[in-house]
DNA sequence: CATGAATGAGTATTCATTCAT
DNA sequence: AATGAATGAATACTCATTCAT
């Protein structure tokens, strides 16, 4: 009697671990080397069987992008900064949490990197990766504007501007491959200190 | 007496149209979407002269990574700022030719980007692309220390996270596709005002 | 019960007939003329269902020389001369065998010609095929020194040598196409007079 | 004035340059890797210029086996042996410079052989092999008929089931690619003893 | 004579996908 | 659900040959 809710199980594992599996294939080679054999392989089944779960190759991407969006949702709820903290400690927040992420799951960021750019070819995966994008702007926005209106932060700052730089940051030290947690406090501190409001002192939040 | 050097120069042209061709691919459909026969078409000569010219798919993404080079640097060198510039000048001369490239020439920022995400995978990109990187960080970071040390950017700045900043939010307008002129001026402005030294108006180098 | 049996038979199966349509192309055309596209025309299959069960051509050339192994073996244990034979008549065996096969299995002895040929530029090739060679001067020297011991060939012969003449026997009348029963039964006869110890009377073993 | 006999001479310099470096990638890669391409880098000419002084690779080919039947004749003629010699001298004389062409110029006999085999499905070759072939075994069934006839060799021997006989070990000992001088002699002597005529003493004739 | 460039027809191999079981 | 076998359509690359200069 349980078995068909077991058997549901069973199929959403297999995608699971076929989305997983892609995901390490493109963090390795790239979406121009990814192999639905070798996704396969890896799995451990056959690719007919990857094919009875997913029927093209395209799905394939679209359940990876989706597998993203899950993880990428989840791990943003979890860490949500909580309605009691200042908006400066909310940012602090997303920064740390952003490079806990590079740090702890690499992968993530590099999937995501080559979504964003595959984006720009394949509709589908526009579809379910660009809300992301935006989503995550929006967060960060929304934050600059609570700090702008608190006074937290500096009453004549542009909030899309600064989500610019504040996201802008994240990617160059990404793009640069800065790992050197030291490098990259500094590079935030500066950030802050562009941003607050003018008579705070650096660092007074953390 | 002309001779070899126009024979040299046919040669040459194949390999800047196949260049160009290859280019414009990446453009259109990623380095996944790279053929060679669709770029023998829009060159409009056989495989087999292609392959002429480039012996192998490899030998042809190194090209059109040395070509890029090529472009990077002569743009950079075409429009060095004046020795006579002050150094907010310079930084706003940079901004200026980054979005101005991406306004007139965005395949080349498009296809750059392609290759740095390439780089992680092919070493040979990764030799020909990731000295570029560095020395348009060097660059800004050199105009940045220079600007410190005038007195004209705010003394205290760390040059190297400032240049993070500064390419950051390049990169992040380009990642978020923003070509609105309006808005790139004032994440401009912004990034200007948390970098001049405070007594300063916005601009005053405009 | 019998199904994996039967599986096991038809990838079985179907490399045989690969083999063999190989070795037939190999006879018409010789290795320069060797295509998979033909091949797998010949099994009447697709050349990606011929590079499913082969999947390379260096893999297909071992592969012939696998079954050009396995078919020898086989036909010389099935004609092997009995224990009660004499010397003598091991040798004629020997003979009969050789030339049998080349009338009726020629194909056999073309191919295995392009194969010691192929052998000397193609290790994996060489592998197979030398000790086949090797295997079949030995048992020929073997019978001449069971002649030689029990008094039936001349004492002073060496065996070697004399292989060597009975060998070169059988490849000269290869070389020079000789199919006439007569012409070849002339030659057997003046070899086995150069064999057999003095009083002994022609084809007395015959 | 000599200008035309001079080029006529650079052209057949070519044409025998031509000839040797496909001689020599044949022996290195039998027919199935020869290629144009590199006997005229090997040549140190451009394709075109292959091309100019022979038109198509089955005239190289045929090219080849002419260059093979020169060399072939002018070795014959110039290691004819003197009328004044008897037939076992002749015959000795035969072995000897077959196994001094093996040792001193290997080449010639391994690129002969691809040839004989080439023959088989290229009438082209066959057309210039083949007579050399026949020639070869009727100067040595010449000469077992004039021992037959003189009385140096047993007169009940069959001259073409010797020539076989000897052409046999001659191509015996090249398949088994036999280098050792001692072993040769003793095949040799073996033989010689089974054509001799009964009283006479072995290598009398040496 | 010589050559750089070009090309048509191949040539082995790959890959996503399908199908019978 | 799963799999071994099969396949059409590519895919990079090769090779003998041609041609303009």
């Amino acid at each position: 009697m349980t078995e068909p809710p077991q058997k549901y199980q069973a199929t959403d594992d297999r995608k699971r671990a076929i989305a997983a599996a892609a995901r390490s294939l493109i963090v390795e080679k790239g979406f121009e080397g990814l192999r639905t054999r070798e996704i396969a392989d890896r799995v451990g089944i056959n690719i007919a069987t990857l094919h009875y779960h997913i029927p093209t190759k395209d799905a394939l991407v679209e359940l990876v992008a989706q597998s993203m969006k899950e993880d990428f949702m989840a791990q943003r709820l979890q860490h949500q900064p909580g309605e009691d903290l200042s908006p400066s400690q909310r940012l602090r927040f997303e920064f740390d949490g952003h490079f806990r992420t590079r740090r702890e799951n690499p992968e993530l960021l590099l999937v995501m990197e080559e979504m964003s750019r595959r984006a720009r070819h394949d509709d589908t995966v526009a579809r379910v990766i660009l809300p992301m994008r935006d989503f995550w702007f929006e967060r960060i926005r929304a934050v600059v504007a609570a700090g702008c209106a608190d006074g937290s932060f500096r009453s004549d700052l542009d909030p899309p501007s600064a989500t610019l730089m504040i996201i802008g940051l994240m990617i160059a030290t990404s793009a640069y491959r800065i790992e050197d947690r030291e490098v990259i406090d500094r590079a935030v501190d500066e950030l802050f200190r562009s941003i607050l409001s003018a008579p705070q002192e650096r660092r007074a939040d953390a």
